[in-house]
RNA sequence: GCGAAAGUGGCGGAAUUGGCAGACGCACCAGACUUAGGAUCUGGCGGGGAAACCCAUGAGGGUUCGAGUCCCUCCUUUCGCACCA
């Protein structure tokens, strides 16, 4: 029977009608121009790298955006949500090696493939923003900025020891090695190359980003507080001792500056510049430090420099501690790094634990320079590392306490020029060349008799050539390509080279989404006005895994941008929510596991509505997500009651007209129709358990399910009908937007839903006019009773003392004590 | 080693401020309908006990009329940091 047949709730169907219809409206998801007068919101999901096929991991944060955007936008918001492509990248390359596809083509299919994917996901997204970050369109501004960022002394070009990916055979940002391994691949250790790079001066901004980090109440506290490590802000001295005979200066970084008179040695870090000279008359110092310098940089690529056992050389020479002159041995440590603070310490093993690991080891002296600040206290044991304390053994500064004494020996050492109080960060300048091809071209060209000249304004963009033979051959593979290497100089005319690093791809993520606001702009990255009217980013939604590269790499690029007078705004988003990851069988999905879970065989089985319900009701958004194949059959079938429920009374619900009457049963569902309205619109506005969300609503249909028989007697006016099944429908747009698209159009709307207005809650036929209250004796649950909502305590005791159970558990007994707590529970202390 | 988060049925999880532990879903069991069921519907489902009841939120203590929730000690897991002077 044909009817029958339409009673099954089919999404294969509905999804594709409902996905054609919404391609056809282009106005559904498009953000409107300022002058609509709604008030704006902002939601951003992290974009994807085009690999070609999304992972659960992109559902579910892609469930999460789109649940948000159209709540928002049934709340009468100018909503934006955009998506694009991160689609510069060394896999690209791989893929023209392997199948010898040119990566334009690879990255632009994998494009195509993945926005057919999130299409037939019913993500909503506003496809006219779409930015896509390989093309010169938006390549163009990463030059334009880089010219710009030149121009103010952000950018500069230096010699240094990088980390160098033998996988990717390029350099590697600090932040992008993890434990002395690369962040994309986590067998590839990586290793320390001397080459001439081009940086990004991050530094500038140091104490910015990290003062910044107070103002971002919004967002996670851990992500927070791993910017702030990754900063690591360190405030101290920097003294000089004078080397005995030659007159050089070791300056040391020290944070304990009031226990320099403590200091028995001075450590150098093996690569630090003054042992050049020492060891140009020493061969076999030179050796043995050619040792440690080796040794260091293994532990560094192994991971576990930190737990290498400390050990060191004596050079040979001596220091002069600038404060009282005492001669102390110059050693060579290979716990001394060369890149923090100034590559050399001032060791003092009585008040440091390093220094006193190292110092019992070679016998060298060990002094008590600080005391409790109690001097009734015990002495305690070396090494004393409290700067709660006074100095002693300290000549003039005995007796000071240690902030005290680290004030006034600053001043000292400013006042006889051999040192000053400074701050150290552990955040490094970035280093943005990559040796790579699939990345925006550094527009900069090396003339002979100009040096470095930037590329004109009006020369941009400087085009990656799109005839390009990938090899694994080191070396820029730009650096191949004659035509685009020899140009002739802006400046002089004369002939020159173009360079051929391009940038890290981090750069492309840094600012693409100032470009959605006004992604089409072929004379500006964007317009200032609209970027205005849309910054900062009211809800932001990613992995954690970008807490320290991406995400502080953005922060550092608005504060740019705002420099160049671009932006108002601080800080790129107000809030950010980092969702937890996609689990199978516990274990991240992978692979190399074998333990992947495809997006389109889900959809394939039981429906994208499904699919992204799953991923929302299996655990609340932030912790980690176990992907079980049945949970996703269980929400397929609560859609299919869903289904069922709204087709069969649909008919009722167009009929109705009159204003809800009067009936028990009708009552009841509508109070839990507006306690569910309530709970949803909460989570929506705060908690984000979208888990219970999602089982609020299966409560609700449950009930009404439990009510068929009167539904179908007529027991239930048409009206109040009609509301149930409207608001329901409501409830489940932002969750399952196919079939309440559907279900919507059944029950006679002819708008789309997410125009509809939220449905709001009426706390009076959301009010409960009878409560079960627990009774307990002594703590323990004995019974429940009814009463009526506004029942005061006297009330409640009375119906609690009343109450069989309770007078057969008291008898014989006294009670000393009765706590009401209104509308709650009643405990009766019984002895 | 330091820091953070977490630990609740067979499983995913719920319990928003200290107030009925286990909502909702999965799996499982029983039943109904059915030519059939991986469809649908009804009921059951932490452990012990015939029952009244008792026990139970990683372990042990504490505060409280009352603790999954607060405090202390310990265990386990995950994540972050790890010679940063």
């Amino acid at each position: 029977m044909a009817e029958e047949k339409e009673l099954r709730y089919d999404p294969a169907t509905i999804e594709p009608k409902w996905q054609e219809r919404w391609a056809a409206d282009p106005t559904l998801y498009a953000a409107e121009p300022a002058s609509c007068g709604k008030p704006k919101y902002y939601v951003l999901e992290m974009l994807p790298y085009p690999s070609g096929q999304l992972h659960m991991g992109h559902v579910r944060n892609y469930s999460i955006g789109d649940a948000l955007a159209r709540h928002m936008w049934m709340r009468g918001y100018n909503v934006l949500h955009p998506m694009g492509w991160d689609a510069f990248g060394l896999p690209a390359e791989n893929a023209a090696l392997k199948n010898n596809t040119p990566p334009r083509e690879w990255t632009l299919g994998n494009i195509a493939a993945m926005k057919r994917q999130m299409q037939r996901l019913g993500l909503g997204y506003d496809w006219a923003t779409e930015v896509t970050t390989c093309l010169p369109e938006y390549y163009r501004w990463n030059q334009w900025f880089f010219l710009r960022m030149y121009e103010k002394g952000l950018v500069y070009r230096k010699q240094s020891k990088v980390n160098w990916c033998p996988e990717c055979a390029t350099v590697l940002a600090n932040e992008q090695v993890v434990d002395g391994r690369c962040w994309r691949h986590d067998d590839t250790i990586v290793e320390q190359r001397d080459l001439e790079q081009w940086f990004f001066r991050i530094t500038a901004y140091a104490q910015e980003l990290l003062d910044g980090l107070e103002q971002l109440e919004g967002w996670p506290e851990k992500v927070r507080t791993m910017q702030r490590n990754w900063i690591g802000r360190s405030e101290g001295t920097e003294v000089d001792f004078t080397v005995e005979g030659s007159g050089e200066k070791i300056r040391v970084f020290t944070t304990r500056v009031d226990t320099i008179f403590g200091a028995t040695s001075v450590q150098l870090a093996p690569e630090h510049p003054l042992i050049a000279s020492f060891a140009a008359l020493d061969a076999e110092l030179k050796a043995r430090v050619d040792q440690l310098i080796e040794e260091q940089k293994k532990a560094k690529e192994a991971g576990d420099i930190g737990t290498i056992e400390k050990h060191g050389v004596p050079t040979g020479r001596y220091a002069l501690n600038p404060y009282n002159g005492e001669r102390v041995p110059v050693w060579v440590a290979n716990y001394i790094l060369m890149d923090y603070g100034t590559g050399a310490i001032m060791s003092v093993p009585g008040h440091d634990e390093r220094d006193f690991e190292f110092a019992t080891k070679y016998g060298i002296a060990i002094r008590r320079v600080i005391a409790p600040a109690d001097p009734a206290a015990e002495e305690p044991a070396l090494p004393f590392t409290s700067e709660d304390g006074v100095l002693v053994n300290s000549g003039a500064y005995n007796g000071l306490s240690c902030a005290v004494a680290e004030k006034k020996l600053q001043d000292e050492a400013v006042k006889e020029g051999f040192g000053q109080a400074t701050v150290t960060f552990r955040l490094k300048d970035w280093g943005v060349s990559r040796q790579r091809y699939w990345g925006t071209p550094i527009p900069m060209i090396h003339c002979e008799r100009d040096g470095l000249v930037p590329v004109p304004d009006d020369q941009l963009p400087v085009i990656l050539p799109a005839q390009i033979e990938i090899t694994q051959q080191g070396g820029s593979p730009l650096g191949r390509v004659p035509d685009f290497v020899h140009v002739t100089c802006p400046r002089c005319g004369g002939p020159a080279r173009r360079e051929t690093d391009t940038m890290d791809t981090f750069v492309d993520s840094s600012w693409y989404f100032y470009r959605y606001t006004d992604a089409g702009n072929a004379s500006a990255p964007f317009n200032p006005a609209t970027a205005q009217y849309w910054f900062p980013i009211d809800q932001y939604i990613g992995g954690v895994e970008h807490a320290i590269l991406h995400l502080i790499y953005s922060r550092f690029w608005t504060k740019v941008m705002r420099d160049l007078g671009l932006i108002t705004n601080d800080e790129p988003a107000r809030r950010l929510f980092t969702q937890g990851m996609v689990i199978k069988d516990g274990a991240k999905m992978s692979k190399s596991k074998g333990n992947v879970v495809s997006p389109d065989d889900m959809v394939a089985r039981y429906g994208a509505d499904a699919t992204r319900m799953y991923a929302l009701f299996a655990a609340p958004p932030d912790r980690d997500l176990d992907w079980q194949e049945d949970g996703v059959a269980g929400v397929s079938r609560f859609l299919g009651r869903v289904w069922r429920l709204v087709t069969k009374y649909a008919p009722v619900a167009r009929a109705a007209q009159a204003a809800p009457a009067d009936s028990q049963t009708g009552t009841a569902l509508l109070r839990k129709l507006h306690q569910t309205t309530a709970k949803i619109t909460q989570d929506f506005e705060g908690r984000w358990h979208f888990n219970t969300c999602v089982a609020a609503i299966m409560e609700l249909v449950n009930e009404m399910q439990a009510a068929d028989a009167q539904l179908a007697a007529g027991e239930v006016p048409a009206p109040v009908v009609k509301e149930l099944l409207r608001t329901l429908v409501l409830l489940l747009a932002p969750f399952a937007p196919y079939l309440a698209a559907e279900l919507w159009e059944q029950l006679g709307e002819e708008d789309a839903i997410l125009r509809a207005p939220w449905p709001v809650s009426n706390p009076e036929l959301a009010r409960e006019n009878e409560l079960e209250i627990p009774v307990q004796i002594n703590g323990k649950l004995v019974t429940v009773v009814r009463v009526a909502a506004d029942a005061d305590q006297k009330r409640i005791e009375a119906v609690a003392l009343a109450d069989e159970k309770v007078q057969a558990r008291s008898a014989g007994k006294s009670i000393a004590k009765v706590i009401v707590v209104p509308r709650k529970l009643v405990n009766l202390v019984v002895k």
